[in-house]
DNA sequence: AAAGCAAGACTTGTCTGACATGTTCCGTGA
DNA sequence: TCACGGAACATGTCAGACAAGTCTTGCTTT
């Protein structure tokens, strides 16, 4: 698999170029075609290249579910808790917002206004609010313009969706339901009027609620 | 594969059990052993699980190594820049200092402190300085008592690895590369003495250094 | 009786050959 | 020139086989 890698990098190394078939390789390297399968197999898990149906393999963009299963698989495995991901959460989302209040485009400001919008108007639809909350951080994360920022906040979707529910439900109301989406709207308004402070404040205020509300449903 | 992954949720799910062989498996699903393995395969690339020699594969704990082999590709393939991996890493350890100043035990402030010691000890072999440098953060990560911080500050290692000597060539002088170690003296310093402002502004300071003389370099 | 050792059962790693399924590409015909 | 069809090619899966390593078990020795 080594030696797969590194004819990756001497040969030309760029993403969506094909690599040689499986028998190419097998003849190559002088084994069978079962070895080199795997190998593929291992960089295909990697998401560092991109195998399937009868095509040759390419060589893949980064994919962030890759740390998300990892992640997924250390929360089961009792390895990291759900409160040590928020405090990384955190700490990289105070960052993302920051950045992306100095360097969003125009159409990024207003896809994520849109999104906190869209969690106020689907209020009723818990499941729909969710969907719209991840995207929200997501695009946030885009808007940092920084791709490995995007990378990590996308890491957490898979663990989030699993908690997520729990965290809206244990809030005691609505009102309090709601005044976790108007944070979402002040971040968002913050973004759109390009002012980093407004925003980190704003998106502390967001994780001190979510932790809270977690915690208080004893999640750890 | 993701029915295998399900059974190790259903099943027990603790880091250190064994899994069923192959075989069996193979038996269980009704495919082929083929098949099997290469759903190993896939995990045990993301260090899911640990298979290798005669015995039966085991559930794995996390490893940093994976997110490690994902953003050293995205650095070769130019899908993120060492940049890009500066502010993130800055980000991070911005956050993982101050916990270790909070948290650490006495015998990782000492181990701490020793590793920037030994930095300066061995300051005419840059290859060992650049290993106790890599020791050092990785040691301060560990110190957070966050393993989710431990995890993506070992991540970095492998594109450290790769331009850590760029960085300490790019200084002018012996002086300047002096500074770096006193910085990290500094920031051992602040964590032995349970003090994570100084601790953070040093090594703000040290991720400033770095980037400074990374761009110097031409590095992005 | 306890400890050490050796044989056997079990498991993974690799190989070979084969066939089904799906994709890509090129030449042919409209 | 465009659309279609078929050949070549690629991956997915299967079956059977053997080598190499690990683990268990039972026996021998002390």
């Amino acid at each position: 698999m080594t030696s797969i890698k590194e004819r990756m990098r001497s040969e030309k190394l760029a993403p969506g170029d094909p690599l040689p078939s499986e028998n190419a390789l097998a003849l190559e390297f002088g084994v069978s075609r079962a070895v080199i399968r795997e190998a593929f197999r291992s960089l295909a898990a990697l998401k560092l290249i991109d195998v399937g149906g009868g095509r040759r393999a390419r060589v893949s963009a980064i994919d962030p579910d890759v740390l998300g299963l990892v992640l997924d698989h250390a929360v089961h495995t009792k390895q990291i808790t759900i409160q040590q991901i928020y405090d990384v959460r955190r700490t990289i989302e105070m960052r993302t917002v920051a950045l992306a209040a100095l360097r969003r485009a125009d159409d990024e400001a207003a896809s994520i206004v849109e999104l906190a919008d869209a969690m106020a108007r689907d209020f009723d639809n818990p499941d729909h609010v969710m969907r719209h909350d991840i995207a929200f951080h997501e695009a946030i994360a885009r808007a940092s313009r920084n791709p490995l920022f995007a990378l990590v906040v996308g890491s957490f979707h898979i663990v989030t969706r699993q908690t997520w529910g729990i965290g809206w439900a244990s809030r005691p109301n609505d009102a309090e339901r709601m005044a976790s989406v108007a944070c979402h709207r002040s971040i968002a308004r913050a973004i759109a009027d390009r002012d980093p402070r407004v925003a980190g404040a704003a998106m502390a205020d967001h994780f001190d609620l979510s932790v809270k509300w977690l915690l208080a449903a004893g999640v750890n």
